[in-house]
DNA sequence: ATAAAAGTTTAGGGTTATCTAAAAAATTTT
DNA sequence: AAAATTTTTTAGATAACCCTAAACTTTTAT
């Protein structure tokens, strides 16, 4: 059983190792916690204690399989959450996140089972990203940055990679959303934007950090 | 801004001190906290600094205007959970008071704004307690115990006194819930039990305490 | 009215999660 | 290869919440 605290760092060191691929550094654990490097050692000695990371003194984590199985359920209501919150309550998608934050880490396996029943067991959360299903297990679809598209070919926006509320704000007023299709118009030599036309019918310029930011299929 | 536990100990005090009419004492809340007397002592003081309840040292605690607004809010969430969980994910009402209290103290204004939309507006929870509005009122029905009515006039359920699974799965096995008409058939002078009409098709004979722990109308 | 009992507070600690400052180790630069 | 820099760990504190044991106050019983 983890804290509330515990599950945070798990869940940082996951998203930060790639989903367990690499290892993680402490300084990268600190920045994204908003912590001191002396607490995230802290707290990486009780999570190696309690086996969820192996840890080498001076050269970070590795997650370990029951941590990343944790870290996977921690995920999965966090996302489960969020689509609930904007399929049944109506947030908009760049309301939900800090909402998701403290949901995630209500305790109660019947719960989580009657949310994605009542969810119809959706497989993407509103800014596109898998939901685990109970053991773990989601789609993982090939997708590449708007920004490394090239040709007129048929492009479907299939999630975001930075879920910052400003930067979801700005995509719904430009009519960006997930599974619109949009077809590369003109790539800008001098700085790396983009004209795009939004479902056939709304042309308009990204910028290259936004179109960096757009994750697709093509 | 109240901590987790110091919503619980504000939650309990308000209930302690039936809805803020009298005064609390320490013994009282280390027995509903499951904590010590010298623990509570330490939060009163916590609570009495944030002007939440106001302390006679030895004479226990009064719940301020302040500290009764706050209690409400969280029994209003707490009761819009239990709801929720009942109407929408299908829980039966034995189960849901042990999540909500985890839900109760999630912070998002516009989660339970919205909450409260999507039940639209629901007045009572599934124990049949009244969910206070946005502002705290709520309607109050004046309620009796089953074990204080007399003769045969038609008896409505409105509320269970003790809300513990045990009791709620055994009055969903006789076919007691909220909303349902009984008669009371005979008083057993032996032991206080009594016979009643459930709906009036079903007899079940209950025990005093079942009876004293079942509120309704007449 | 006193003594005993019951209830409450204070004193002194323990745990978790955080911090700053200092020490230690690794990495980078010269 | 050393020196300088960066990163990480350790040491020592603090705040929130809880505990036991002892001291103090109120209530009850004799
Ligand atoms: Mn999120
Ligand atoms: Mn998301
Ligand atoms: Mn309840
Ligand atoms: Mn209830």
């Amino acid at each position: 059983m983890l804290s509330y605290t515990e599950e945070n760092y798990l869940k940082a060191i996951y998203h930060l190792s790639g989903s367990g691929t690499k290892a993680v550094l402490t300084s990268e654990i600190a920045e994204t916690m908003n912590t001191r490097a002396a607490s995230v050692t802290d707290m990486i000695k009780k999570l190696s204690a309690k086996n969820m990371i192996s840890y080498e003194k001076y050269y970070g984590v590795k997650i370990t399989r029951q941590g990343k199985a944790e870290a996977l359920m921690v995920v999965r209501k966090h996302r489960l959450w969020e689509t609930f919150l904007v399929q049944k309550l109506h947030f908009s998608w760049d309301e939900v996140h800090d909402v998701a934050e403290q949901l995630e880490h209500i305790q109660s396996a019947l719960l989580i089972e009657k949310l994605d029943e009542f969810l119809e067991f959706p497989t993407v959360d509103p800014h596109g990203h898998p939901i685990p299903d109970k053991t773990g297990k989601f789609v993982e679809v090939r997708q590449i940055p708007l920004s490394d598209c090239s040709g007129k070919k048929k492009i479907t926006i299939r999630a975001v990679r930075n879920g910052s509320p400003s930067f979801l704000q700005y995509l719904s007023k430009i009519g960006v959303y997930i599974g619109a299709t949009v077809a590369i118009l003109e790539k800008i030599e001098f700085d790396g934007s983009l004209e795009i036309m939004i479902d056939g019918k709304k042309k308009v310029f990204i910028s290259r950090e936004a179109s960096q930011n757009l994750l697709v299929t093509e």
